[in-house]
DNA sequence: AATTAGCACTCTCGGTCGTCGAGTGCTAAA
DNA sequence: TTTAGCACTCGACGACCGAGAGTGCTAATT
């Protein structure tokens, strides 16, 4: 679709307009914003132009106007100008990542919260595993004679730990025996393979009567599906309230209600490569709840084979560069928290549909 | 304050119609309900009657009437009946529980949302630990030259682990040391005396140079700390809206807001033994934020010395016996889960403030 | 051909006004 | 003590109206 250099600063200064103002944009307030001496009616019928094309609409007749989705993903593609991240805000991301290396159970949480505070809506966050996982190596460690721990080190390096409490007291040197056959026969295995036959099996070669071999390897099904399992936080859904289109309470509750469940959170738009900032307008999206308002998400690589996501659910009014930015900056950050490696620095990634004219802060 | 029957019945009414309908019960709405042959006239004198004793109030000259907090105080007091909880209910609550025991580090996010589910209000889950956590004991396990394994035993009977990567080789014989000199100088000690003296001296006698030491005595203070903080969770804060009374965006606003933070969260109304229900109405609370809606909150035994508490947050015009009974089942619930006790039945504990008639479900 | 001034037209927003109805309080009678 | 009757109050709701913002069109200008 070809425009004239004129049409773009107009549509342009529309949607940044309205964005700001959250009010339809009279032709008036265009000229005043671009600071010409064009006349009202010359971008009066430039913007009915643009109507024509579907890249601005109308609320009624004789208000102004107002971006369409099409007008926004215009603006997204080329028109967007990309901005550096605020010095206050990078310090804060920073300093928020650095304290959240310590809870990592809760960091998605934590990065979570941190998203929504920064852009004012709410946001999630995900981290999923892309390899299969399994259990590099175990460890007994005897304790009193009703009491063992079993430790595992999995094969993405973290280990996990189970206290066992027994009603009958055992022999200790069944952990040795337990060392050994479980190390023989159960690392390196995914899930689906620890099947009952092995487990019978296990239990005749210790010569286990107690059921001490299934506790552990109850436990090793347990480690290896919560390996596989993905997490998933959702927060600062009341942001959403401070936006106006979302005064009407019973969309804000649609819409909450939506993203608070799980199950959903996982379709939602994803970048394809860790870095990669994806930007879904309005009715791009293909939830039906999500229709009218839009989604920013950034992937990053979280360490292992492990990979994240963060995202940000707003009105499709939303100030996309900015939006943009910091959940870049975020997920640059998580990346090199959690993996060492910085996917924007180091690879063919870019932030995708962001221009790369500077126009500084705020 | 003495009432005659017919008022304490007229009052009693009144509060269920307006929990029921949330408009102004006027004085024909009541007589209905009571199925009196009683004149609405003198059903209205009683009313007048009430609303001079401050039990009732009017939201203006020409409406219904509506119960004061006074009023709602004397009815949870004095005239609420409990109800059992209904079988449905029960089964959901049970399944939930049983299902949440795989998923510890998330179990007081479950709690939540059940609660909050169940009640239709926001539910906080909150638990601490009563007593003072130290390190019972300290194992560690060699993986390779550059790799060990810290295990701890803390005295509350979790075990944590961290794997520590070195970027020098270490001598495997060193961990023999540190088991022996942590388990003798680092176990039933509190995080106050874990102290950059104790550390240095520690490091002294195991000839440590590598700063081994410090990477264990590190972990040793962050799991301290940890045991130490409480895990809270506010979860269905959306339900707040279903409510007439938060459609005021910015009020709703105000309280997920408050309720949000985590250092509020612990100062809400709390009972003061196990399996005790509190209900708090307005103006009780303390907190500003809080002046006009109502706390119901219970207390449950998380094992150890851990306690638990889960609580409530709605409008004054709340069905208290129906969250009070659906809190203190699912705090039963907990406590035999996570202590194997039950408070309810082996303790002076009751469900405070709640009379003992049944009427059944609903 | 592009731009502009001028103008009639449209539609929302906010305020005012009057009606309706629910509910009350009071009085006088039962 | 209870009740019927009645005047009164007050919010909710809808109709109406004027102001203001913005548009689209036309005709004149550059």
């Amino acid at each position: 679709m070809y425009l004239s250099e004129r049409k773009k600063s107009i549509l342009r200064t529309v949607v940044e307009l309205y964005v700001k103002t959250a009010e339809p944009i009279g032709s008036k307030a265009v000229v005043e914003a671009l600071g010409s001496t064009l006349s009202s009616a010359t971008v009066r019928s430039d913007m009915s132009e643009l109507e024509n094309l579907g890249l601005l609409e109308k609320p009624h007749t004789s208000a102004g106007r107002i971006p369409s989705s099409l007008g926004y993903r215009l603006y997204v593609n080329e028109l967007m100008l990309s901005r550096n991240i605020s010095n206050d805000d990078a310090i804060v991301i920073n300093s928020t990542l650095d304290g959240s290396l310590a809870v990592r159970p809760h960091l998605l949480d934590e990065v979570g919260s941190l998203t929504s505070r920064l852009t004012t809506y709410p946001a999630y966050a995900m981290t999923s595993s892309t390899g299969i996982i399994s259990i590099a190596r175990f460890d007994f460690i005897y304790v009193d004679s009703y009491t063992f721990i079993i430790v595992a080190l999995l094969s993405n390096d973290t280990v996990k730990n189970k206290l066992v409490h027994l009603t009958a007291p055992f022999d200790p040197k069944i952990l040795q025996k337990l060392t050994a056959i479980f190390n023989a026969s159960f690392t390196g295995i995914p899930e689906e393979r620890v099947t009952p036959t092995l487990i019978m099996a296990t239990e005749r070669a210790v010569g286990d009567t107690s059921g001490i071999v299934t506790i552990v390897a109850g436990f090793v099904i347990e480690l290896l599906v919560e390996a596989k399992a993905i997490g998933a936080s959702f927060t600062g859904a009341v942001n959403l309230l401070d936006h106006p289109e979302y005064r009407d309470i019973d969309k804000a509750q649609r819409i909450i209600r939506y993203l608070s469940d799980v199950n959903e959170l996982v379709r939602l738009p994803s970048p394809d490569i860790a870095g990669e900032v994806k930007i879904t307008i309005g009715p791009e999206n293909l939830a039906e709840q999500l229709k009218d308002s839009s989604v920013v998400a950034v992937r990053y690589d979280a360490g292992g084979d492990m990979q994240g996501l963060i995202g940000v659910v707003g009105p499709t009014r939303m100030d996309y560069s900015k939006v943009a930015t910091h959940l870049s900056y975020i997920a640059k950050g998580l990346s090199l928290l959690l993996s060492g490696t910085n996917p924007l620095v180091s690879g063919a990634a870019k932030t995708s549909k962001i221009g790369d004219e500077d126009i500084g802060e705020n």
